[in-house]
DNA sequence: ATTAATATATGATATATGTCATATAAAGTC
DNA sequence: GACTTTATATGACATATATCATATATTAAT
């Protein structure tokens, strides 16, 4: 069982809040996961009980709509807690939690994250702060939505995944997401969100290059996705 | 200057786990004000530096967004409060707050309410389960503006507005809301809005009495909007 | 009450986006 | 390596929604 102490990931989050013996406590009874790329760490309407530390990896946040879309609401990636949420709220997942990469999670169970909330007033200051930065993320996103063409959207979304998760060496975008998830996170088809790439293309702001895409003018969808 | 500790109105909010003594605190702090129809109690970008307990009264949190729209984000009622995820982020607004109604609100100071969070657990669980909950409302808004019709958001809109505020004797929405507001809530050109509207009207589901709107069938709208 | 200003309503038209079909490319499987 | 499956790309077309124009109703102002 690796140790909580030692674990640099900690700092990143809420839990950076921890002293030492709230540390260990939480080492003796977590839970370490592998999670394979494409697996389900939890399910909207599922109860989950604890929280997820992210060690390693990417993740989705997506909703199911009635017409049958996963909608992307939020990527999580290393050093961020799942779930807080749902545990907090005292209800089953709003969202479901899928990797986009391979993972790894501790899962701590909610008694011990209850326990920290009652001793330790940062670690509580902490959550809430990741919280209110959630729901001030969700409120942007959704104006965006209601009033952003879906092109300016996309413009947008590129330039969050490059400053997000970071370029390869081939100058690329780090996370590789399909065209049916990004259309997931802008709201639109998948046809439409290959065709506006394309058109990002032929307008020199992207390349493509088979499923990679290369950002090389970033001003270009400055202007278009603001 | 009015007690804290007889308003009815704290029940409803975070506020209930308060003591009676943080209670006479609170009340020897507060600053009560009444907000005429159309005032602006804050503004996106304004420091707040406390929170607004609403005693009566509706308002609206709106974003501006870049084609000069306002997109109302949230409405939020008596026996709410107003401004918390700003001040616990320790940022300014990101919503502006507009009465919709005459209202009765009271500003409690930033460092009144942080020092609840340090003595009343309870206090600061409330709070960020309210918030939660916020984040729970924006991801569903959220994904209901990427994979609903404008119609179905509307008919959606509809029923939130006779649940959350009831109807007159007359049946009409008591909260009455113009044509371009119920637009900016779901995110659409007010002419859309108002034609979609009409539909509604030709199918029977609900009644224009000039301003007014009455839902004359439920379960049509709720078929359209889920 | 009359006028001015604003909100609601509707038509005509343009545009953005979704849907369906099909082609090509890439990835996985035996 | 040949084959199957899946992802990406593009065209053709349908539809939803935005925009602009104008009419009518409602509210505010004098």
């Amino acid at each position: 069982m690796s140790k909580c102490e030692q674990c640099i990931v900690r700092e990143f989050s809420s839990l950076k809040a921890l002293g030492k013996d709230e540390l260990l406590k939480m080492a003796e009874c977590k839970t370490s996961m592998q999670v394979k790329k494409g697996d389900i760490i939890f399910e909207e309407g599922e109860n989950v009980n604890g929280v997820f530390c992210v060690k390693d990896g990417v993740c989705k946040m997506t909703k199911l709509s009635q017409n049958g879309k996963d909608q992307i609401v939020k990527l999580v990636k290393k050093g961020e807690l799942l779930g807080q949420r749902s545990m907090i709220s005292d209800e089953p997942a709003n969202l479901s939690a899928v990797a986009l990469e391979d993972m790894q999670v501790c899962f701590i169970p909610k008694s011990e994250i209850m326990g920290f909330f009652n001793q330790n007033n940062n670690f509580s200051m902490n959550v809430m702060k990741t919280i209110c930065g959630d729901l001030k993320e969700a409120d942007d996103i959704l104006v965006g939505l209601a009033q952003k063409t879906v092109k300016e959207r996309l413009a947008h979304t590129l330039l969050y995944l490059e400053e997000t998760f970071g370029i390869n060496p081939d100058k690329s975008l780090k996370l590789q997401l399909s065209r049916e998830e990004i259309a997931g996170m802008i709201g639109t088809a998948t046809e439409s969100c290959i065709r506006l790439l394309s058109e990002l293309k032929k307008e020199n702001a992207i390349e493509l290059v088979g499923k990679k895409i290369i950002i090389t003018d970033r001003n270009k969808l400055l202007r278009i996705g603001n």
